[in-house]
DNA sequence: GCGCGGACTGTAATCGATAACAGTGAGGTT
DNA sequence: AACCTCACTGTTATCGATTACAGTCCGCGC
């Protein structure tokens, strides 16, 4: 690849002089420069760019498990948004490891501008360093929560885009008392993550609300996994008084919970009904059509990419005050979800 | 964040000592080093060393659609392989667009190693152009076809991780056949991608092998999207000889394909026996499961990182033979295919 | 004591671009 | 004609690291 020296001789200018070019300014030579330009098929170096000006043009995207068709949803999202803007992508993918995550963090905190975390646990060392060190990031799925390590600097310069959790919880418990539902157990999530948290408040605090009986068994707190949904739901369904429904705090864990149910020949919602939080394009489809509390997934990245490239694109000097967006969930009722059966749970 | 300077300022050396620290020569002022690294928290840029040496230290990964599964999971298999090696990704995401894809890899090439792709079409002048640079590349479902731009650079330079399209569309068929089955239709991709061709070939020439009737009709091309799958799923049904079973050459068009089935209420596999390519984690719990060409995805993905770093990892001077490999495709039976309805097709 | 080799060190050029600063020259004004 | 202004241009330092080259210093052998 050519370099700006090589153009600013063929055009018989100086290498400034180039350079002002590319920056859009008027310059006499317009035409011979864009000339060779072409000649030679130049392209001003992205690498020796950024470390003239200290910008790297390229935002970092954490998530936990891009196989997770949220988070690929999501990606999408900030993808669509950040191209417009010139912006780059880096990707890490956490595997849903605390470890990891933090390496990435570390290993491209020096190559971008800016990063959309989906964290795994709400206490990383790695991203409070980022933060701390004058970077922004936007929280996806995590609320910034009181003596953790760099709770500080995060209030300053920390947007999140966050959905309304507790409320889509407290929804699907709702709706399955609705119709009838008493005994109603959950999956949650890991405790230490927001969503997990969060989902499982609500869960409790709408059970509690209505008035419903909770007992320890119909607690299941799993790892937001296929696998995790696929074991809690067997020891669910294994207790001695089987609930009548169950609401499952994500997408893969209702998966695995379905797997569960299906490979028993346990009928949903014949004999339990679930209902998932995460949407998914093929959730009609199943057998049976899963219910579930939906949120915006695109947008939601879309969000994140927005306010991140608020950030990088302000003005020096200009603040701009840390945003907290929640986002809207709604409860999409499909086929796994009706009354409870009286003839018992089996 | 500290720099170099600031470190050998601290340490009472040289930037020059404080380079070969970094590089693990033995250095007498070893301690003071340390000592002074960890005080400023220092870590060399990223930027710095990629304008000295050239290097990135990332490799691009451009896909069509990062929420189709399989292109989720091939990433995954990437990322996995990358991360050891210490490579960054920059992930592009090309919406199926040749354009788009195009001034992805533009925009990238100077800010990467090498590049994996899974082009959307055979041409792109970008990508060649990259080649031709000299930057290594794997292509991902695209093989090498003669009289294309860059074909020759190509050649060379680039290695191929291919399934085997063609001897999974014939199990698809034979599977069929061997139901019982003579009216098979196909919903096929564009025929201007190595995927999209090569299934459709495999599809007719066992058809042909069989010695099955093929009429115009039964054959659809479409685009690899859910909303194709869907379209071209209606015609077919609305056909006045409606087809017994159906190929769908991708897992998208599958899902399409059953929800214009599931809408329609046309029952699968008692009035059209459906199987698709590419296997999906809930397809056992689709209604009815579906019957699926299965490949190897991450393991796809892992192999295309794998075979560019041992290219980005050779000593200057090496030599590397291009490879083209092609992974084995095996037949997932599942509930969505069954012996013909002998009462007719509606 | 002198010279030599080996181990380490500092100086300075370099990667490719940007931008502050100091010109340069054409055109207009007096 | 002298001078000023304006629009543009070239020279050079700079970003943060690496590395070729040229020392420096120490211990050892003669």
């Amino acid at each position: 690849m050519a370099n700006i020296q090589q153009v600013a001789r063929a055009a018989g200018v100086s290498t400034a002089t180039v350079s002002r070019y590319f920056a859009g300014l008027s310059v006499r030579s317009h035409d011979a420069i864009a000339h060779a330009v072409a000649l030679l098929d130049y392209t001003p170096s992205p690498v020796a760019r950024s470390l003239k000006s200290g910008r790297n043009h390229a935002i970092g995207v954490i998530v936990p498990d891009i196989t997770n068709p949220f988070f690929a949803a999501l990606v999408k999202g900030i993808e669509s948004e950040a191209r417009g803007s010139g912006f780059e992508l880096i990707l890490g993918n956490s595997d849903e490891d605390a470890a990891i995550e933090s390496s990435l963090v570390a290993a491209i905190s020096q190559r971008v501008d800016g990063m959309i975390i989906a964290p795994v646990v709400e206490d990383d060392a790695a991203v409070a360093g980022f933060i701390a060190g004058g970077s922004p990031a936007v929280f996806v799925d995590r609320d910034i929560v009181a003596g953790v390590v760099g709770e500080t600097a995060a209030r300053q310069t920390v947007d999140r885009v966050l959905v309304d959790n507790a409320a889509g919880a407290a929804l699907a418990v709702e709706h399955l008392a609705g119709l009838g539902h008493r005994a109603i157990a959950v999956i949650s999530g890991p405790l230490d993550s927001t969503p997990g948290r969060a989902r499982h408040a609500g869960f409790l605090d709408e059970m509690a609300r209505l008035g419903l009986p909770m007992s320890a068994d119909l607690v299941r707190i799993s790892d937001f996994r296929e696998e995790g949904g696929y074991t809690s739901m067997a020891e669910l369904v294994d207790l001695p008084e089987r609930p009548t429904a169950v609401f499952v705090a994500n997408n893969l864990m209702a998966i695995g919970a379905l797997r569960l149910l299906n490979d028993r020949q346990i009928p949903v919602p014949g004999s339990v009904s679930v209902i998932g939080f995460d949407d998914l394009s093929f959730a009609p489809l199943l057998n049976p059509p899963l219910s579930v509390i939906r949120r915006p997934d695109v947008l939601q990245g879309a969000t994140a990419a927005r306010l991140l490239l608020r950030r990088l694109l302000a003005k020096p000097g200009e603040e701009i005050p840390p945003e907290r967006l929640s986002l809207p969930v709604e409860l999409v009722i499909r086929g796994s979800t009706s009354r409870p059966n009286p003839e018992g749970t089996r």
